[in-house]
DNA sequence: CTTACCTTC
DNA sequence: TCTAGAAGGTAAG
């Protein structure tokens, strides 16, 4: 690979060509890749059109006294707005919506090339400010060394107050590009973020651009007049403007705290995560990959045999036509059970769905078989296929979004890792197999690892919805089944009573069972829906309902609280002030009515889950940060679930760790409110996702 | 019942 | 050929 020469032989003919500003060129010298050069030089030539070079310092441009001039300038700033600018010239302000899919960090046309920052100076009446365009891509060590050291110094100094828009992208880009501690930046990085303070203020009405939020917050001097020209450098000034007016809502709104506390410290927190990334047994995800793929093939063969000739199983008319006008199950399922089987909502064509499938298993094999093609199917391209396709180097780095949900939660894409089933149960493949019914289970989250020397360690909130109910409807007899030492486990504890069998004989399904039916009555499910989940007559349902919330009298209260507070203004709240305007709990539809109704009641205990959840993984990672001798990271979240990754030798100090911030509910909610349950942390170890072991167990058995 | 994301057609 | 949206399935509570 030629180095030096031919580089600068390229360098110097561009330069005569295009750019006579001294010292703009150095840099480029040293780019490695050619399409990295001509990236840059395409960028550099649309600059001029996007802000006027006059006002603006280029790091770039200037040299060794300016540069140490600049960044004296911005570290005795008061505030700085910060921007990305992408390849396209297009910045984290004036871009597009980002789409999910075009997301992910660099994606080929769209690559972040540099930070335009304005820093503003202490004095209030003279307004000053400057400028200052700093490159992500300089490639020339001494000029990396320095933006590093800009970035560390700006984004570290607690008295200098930062605005961006979409501040965890920014952080994620310079932890990419430069190394920086991480426990620094976990504790120190602050930066405002007027898309989450949007957010907050309006879960449902979140804003994908700064464009679109500047639009509904109405200031009176907005850069309209800008023609693109001077946009970026107006449009920062104009989030400072922005970010003062979210802020007083904020405060008005009794958000400012949780703003600040929770949503503000989450930030560095998701960027390190994304960087950290999670290792990835690719081997074994190949492996299953193939064992699925071959079940796949068997049984839409077996199901092609069974019709006779060969159909696209994956669709749906074809699948209706094969069911119902070929085999007439149909009209056999009417004869046996007088009743017609359900039919989709918008088409009203007769359903392939899975309870439909369920419900004609009795008549023709091919119904099993097409359950079974479903599963294996879903489970290869979305969970084998799906992350094999996302890994680099041997490490999944899932884009976490905290502006996604309107509980509250966070989400997890590309790929959503909150989803991926725990097993799997498959049957075994008909010919090579001696027994027929054997099972085997494939466990997807076998495929994420520790790395070598590691563990990993989860910790998880038990049932922490339910008990957040008991605290919030006051339950007498909710409470007491928390607070009775006795009860390990209250759906196992429920499933005794609801199936009059002894504790030791429940099994996990049943668990799961009445996990989903008490989740489903407290919510408000309709006896419809009861009866299906539960699969029992609609009588035995409404029955079942009306006597499980007989026993929690509080909580049917707690319900219509919710429902009448949300109606009186506009708005439910966490225990930690999360709102979400619900408009539609006064409709006059009732079907809309009764979904904002459930949504109230629904967001109240699941929002304020999510706040505890958010502030124990600040609290995990600000005292694993404060003990300069862990090496343990976060690497991920799953709603009540924190999983860690930690060298072999720190995992009994990090469980006790782990045990004893997550359960001290006074310090999580700070000064939020007072917790009248406890909510116990289980804590499980293994080497990877897919086989955790409860840690003590561990620690003896090792 | 709710909250999500992703793949399929 | 492309894409918006529905259906269906996974998780979490």
């Amino acid at each position: 690979m030629p180095r030096c020469h031919d580089i600068e032989g390229v360098t110097n003919n561009k330069q005569k060509t295009r750019h006579t500003q001294k010292g703009f060129q150095v840099p480029v010298k040293k780019f490695k890749a050619v399409d990295q050069l001509t990236l840059h030089q395409s960028y550099a030539r649309k600059l001029p059109s996007v802000y006027p070079p006059k006002d603006l310092i280029d790091v770039l441009k200037a040299d060794d006294s300016r540069r140490q001039q600049v960044a004296c300038q911005i570290n005795k700033a008061k505030t700085v707005a910060l921007t990305l600018v992408y390849s396209d010239c297009s910045t984290q302000l004036s871009g597009a919506a980002t789409k999910t899919k075009s997301s992910k960090l660099h994606a080929d046309d769209k690559r972040p090339v540099a930070v335009i920052l304005v820093a503003m100076a202490v004095e209030e009446e003279s307004k000053q400010h400057v400028f200052v365009h700093v490159p992500l891509y300089s490639h020339v060590s001494i000029v990396d060394e320095w933006i590093r050291k800009l970035f560390q110094d700006l984004m570290s100094n607690r008295s200098i107050s930062k605005v961006c828009f979409g501040a965890q992208k920014l952080m994620h880009v310079l932890l990419e590009l430069y190394t920086f501690n991480s426990r620094e930046v976990c504790s120190k990085w602050q930066v405002d973020d007027p898309k989450l303070a949007a957010w907050l203020l309006d879960a449902d009405h979140c804003p994908h651009t700064f464009t679109e939020l500047s639009e509904t917050i109405c200031i009176q001097q907005a850069p309209s007049d800008s023609k693109g020209r001077y946009k970026v450098c107006d449009d920062l000034l104009h989030m400072l403007e922005v970010m003062i007016q979210l802020r007083r809502k904020l405060e008005e709104s009794c958000l400012l705290q949780l703003y600040k506390q929770v949503e503000v410290k989450l930030i560095p927190i998701l960027a390190v995560m994304e960087t950290l990334g999670i290792s990835i047994d690719t081997k074994l995800l190949l492996q299953y990959g193939k064992t699925l793929q071959e079940k796949i093939n068997e049984v839409e063969k077996e199901a092609m045999d069974m019709v006779g000739y060969s159909f696209n199983i994956n669709s749906n008319p074809q699948l209706r036509q094969v069911l119902f006008d070929e085999l007439k199950l149909d009209e056999k399922y009417k004869q046996s059970k007088g009743k017609a089987l359900a039919r989709t909502a918008v088409l009203q064509s007769k359903s392939t769905s899975e309870s439909v499938l369920l419900k004609l298993k009795p008549f023709h094999g091919l119904p099993s078989l097409i359950l079974e093609y479903r599963q294996l199917v879903k489970v290869k391209s979305t969970f084998i296929d799906g992350i094999l396709e996302k890994i680099e180097n041997g490490m999944l780095h899932t884009c976490w979004d905290q502006t996604a949900a309107s509980s509250g939660r966070l989400t997890s894409t590309n790929p959503n890792i909150q989803n991926i089933p725990k097993k799997v149960l498959m049957n075994a493949m008909k010919d090579e197999s001696a027994i027929e019914g054997s099972v085997v289970t494939i466990k997807p989250r076998e495929g994420f690892k520790a790395a070598v020397g590691k563990m990993l360690i989860a910790a998880d909130f038990q049932s922490i919805e339910l008990r957040l109910l008991a605290h919030l409807s006051q339950d007498a007899s909710l409470l007491a089944v928390f607070n009775n030492p006795g009860v390990a486990d209250i759906f196992v504890e429920l499933t005794t009573h609801w199936l009059g069998i002894q504790k030791e004989n429940v099994t996990p399904m049943d668990r799961d069972r009445t996990k989903r039916i008490v989740y489903s009555v407290f919510y408000g499910a309709g006896t419809e829906r009861l009866s299906e989940t539960l699969s029992v007559t609609t009588t035995q349902a409404k029955e079942l309902r009306s006597s499980f919330l007989a026993k929690f009298p509080q909580v049917k209260q707690f319900t219509a609280d919710c429902i009448r507070k949300c109606c009186k203004q506009g708005f439910v709240e966490t225990i930690f002030h999360r709102r979400r305007l619900l408009p539609n709990i006064k409709s006059a539809n009732f079907h809309d009515r009764s979904f904002a109704e459930r949504q109230a009641v629904n967001f109240v205990v699941q929002g304020s889950a999510a706040d505890i959840c958010k502030s124990a993984m600040i609290d995990v990672v600000s005292e694993l940060a404060s003990r300069p001798d862990l090496k343990t990271q976060l690497l991920v979240q799953i709603h009540d679930e924190l999983l860690l990754e930690s060298p072999d030798e720190e995992v009994n100090t990090v469980t006790e760790l782990l045990e004893s911030v997550m359960e001290c509910t006074t310090h999580l909610c700070s000064s939020f409110t007072t917790l009248t349950v406890p909510i116990p942390v289980s804590i499980t170890v293994g080497k990877t996702w897919g086989d955790m072991v409860p840690w003590r167990k561990y620690t003896t058995t090792k």
